[in-house]
DNA sequence: TTAGTGACAATAG
DNA sequence: CCTATTGCCACTA
């Protein structure tokens, strides 16, 4: 049972990226209860089949996308981001970063 | 049990 | 800005 519930937990977090936001692997685990995890969030997503779930907002730490260059999934990453208003450039989201932390909420974003 | 691997992250240079 | 190194967790052979 508890595994299972990591795993609807990340789920959740990454259902809950507002559309035209993106987050990185390690601050999903971070929302998610579960510091340190972040390719643990990767691999559920490498192996996520649900077309429902907003996978695309998903990004490295640097914003940079973690697919392989050029590959299928990581066309479709650029198409999805770009069709929600996000600038992609070279592989790489600019702008909008993964805001929305609760932190930046109260304090605001930082200079 | 150890070594290698992966849709990662933080730090140093 | 970049690459390289190190740490990390979960899984597999």
């Amino acid at each position: 049972m508890g595994a299972d519930d990591t795993v609807i937990r990340i789920l959740a977090t990454i259902r809950a990226i507002p559309r035209g936001e993106v987050a990185g692997y390690g601050e999903v685990a971070r929302r998610a209860g579960l510091p340190g995890r972040a390719r643990l969030v990767a691999r559920l997503l490498s192996h996520n089949d649900d077309p429902s779930l907003p996978w695309h907002r998903v990004l490295r730490s640097d914003g940079r996308i973690a697919l392989p260059e050029g590959s299928p999934g990581f066309l479709e990453q650029c198409q999805r981001l770009r069709a929600e208003g996000l600038r992609v450039e070279n592989g790489r989201v600019i702008g909008a970063k993964a805001r929305a932390t609760f932190d930046e909420q109260v304090w605001g974003p930082p200079d």
